[in-house]
DNA sequence: GCAAACTGAGTGAGGATTCACTCATTCAGT
DNA sequence: ACTGAATGAGTGAATCCTCACTCAGTTTGC
């Protein structure tokens, strides 16, 4: 029932090369209706086949389509054309259109968090790391909007990605959020009648909350820098024991 | 963007309406382009069908079915089933898939919202009606699971209604709270150097994070409740003077 | 016996994925 | 140094499958 079981199998996998294909040029190749294909796309000449960056072009093309246009919307063909690179081309780096979504994610998702890893530990106190979260969380995010918008929108919109990929993310990033509250209560620097849980997704749903309205309104430049700022002195305030 | 344009369309040729139909008129069944179809249903106390129940069933079964696979991964068919009735009664009373989303939330949020607009004006002041507003959205949806991921997820899943629809509610909701907080700013109730806006995007943003771990989550009884008193205990601290 | 209400098999749009083919590049053999 | 066979990345039109939606027909209520 749910799109997971169905979808999360590729249909592709039964296919073997049963072809063998001779290395023989078939004389009548594709004559359909347009009798040859010569052309040569493009003509700029610089178009280095076997570019290293095909992987890379396709991801930051898909940041940008699916920003726009959100993830059922966007169609395989309008990544390939904004990436410079044909349809079938994606499915040589990616297994699918998910996997594409999937990929973008993790690509960056996965730097965020060891980001957070070496940073935080730097930080003297819990107060001093929950700030360093705020300001990291929506910092990042400031300079590419497209990547807010995909992370707090368009990945919201497969179920899938959500509840299969994202959701250890969510956790596993919440756990530390809560982490530093628990340890905050410890030392005696946050008040102890909160969960830090309830805390820490309270925390976070703030953060997504002003990221997506940010993201989805007039994303003026420093906007999220102040409100990292506001948010970061009421929760604190609010916090304190 | 994009997306509304390509998803609006119908997908065979339809005749007459080409709807660019704004969110407020509901043609409660597919109206055929010429007046033809006579019937008069619309409000509620109507329903003088032989089953006066098919719409409300279609609902109740939409909310279940969208809940689970969200909002593109659920078949019509399945609601359908889920609601006793033939894929076609569907479209006696929903315009199509996406309207029935449509219906869904609109039906539940005006409550919510026109309940706000009773019950607020009760409290003594800012700080009350703070608190109010939490307990209210936590405590609706607290009983109704399947409601809350329609809400906070799934709703997020179309492009068009997030946008065209769901957009104004959700800035009526927040102009609201920012309202309470600037209120509160000028009687002295709040401190002065946070941004009514960014406060309630923040607040907002909690509200619905919470939501949205609880329906992804475990969801126990009374949990909601819980996390509702400490989040307003933090925030109402936080933004003392 | 008619109209309203409902049914559900069928239609066709649409779009992800595939695969037969191209051709730059490599490299063993000369 | 040259050659041409082998390789495999890249292509994009064709395929093929999935559903939202339609409508000819049936049932129900009067």
């Amino acid at each position: 029932m749910s799109e997971s079981s169905l979808s999360l199998r590729r249909r592709r996998a039964s296919r073997g090369r049963d072809d063998a294909r001779p290395p023989q040029d078939r004389p009548a190749a594709r004559a359909k209706g347009n009798g040859e294909r010569a052309a040569t796309r493009k003509g700029d000449g610089d178009k280095r086949r076997r570019a290293g960056d095909k992987r890379d072009r396709i991801l930051r093309a898909a940041v940008k389509v699916f920003a726009q246009s959100g993830f059922h919307a966007t169609r395989v063909s309008e990544v390939a054309k904004a990436a410079g690179v044909a349809d079938g081309t994606i499915y040589l780096y990616f297994e699918s259109k998910e996997e594409l979504l999937f990929s973008l994610f993790e690509d960056r998702v996965s730097k965020l968090l060891s980001f957070m890893r070496e940073e935080l530990p730097k930080k003297p106190d819990a107060p001093a790391r929950l700030r360093a979260i705020i300001d990291m969380q929506l910092g990042l995010l400031e300079g590419e909007r497209d990547l807010a918008e995909v992370i707090t929108v368009i990945l919201r919109q497969s179920t899938r990605l959500m509840k299969e990929f994202a959701a250890p993310h969510f956790n596993a990033y919440l756990d530390a959020i809560a982490k530093i509250i628990a340890e905050g209560q410890a030392t005696g620097a946050f008040r102890q009648d909160v969960s830090p849980h309830i805390a820490a997704r309270a925390i976070f749903g703030a953060l997504d909350g002003i990221t997506l309205t940010w993201a989805l309104g007039r994303a003026e430049q420093g906007a999220l820098g102040r409100a990292a700022g506001q948010l970061a002195d009421v929760l604190l305030r609010g916090l304190a024991p």
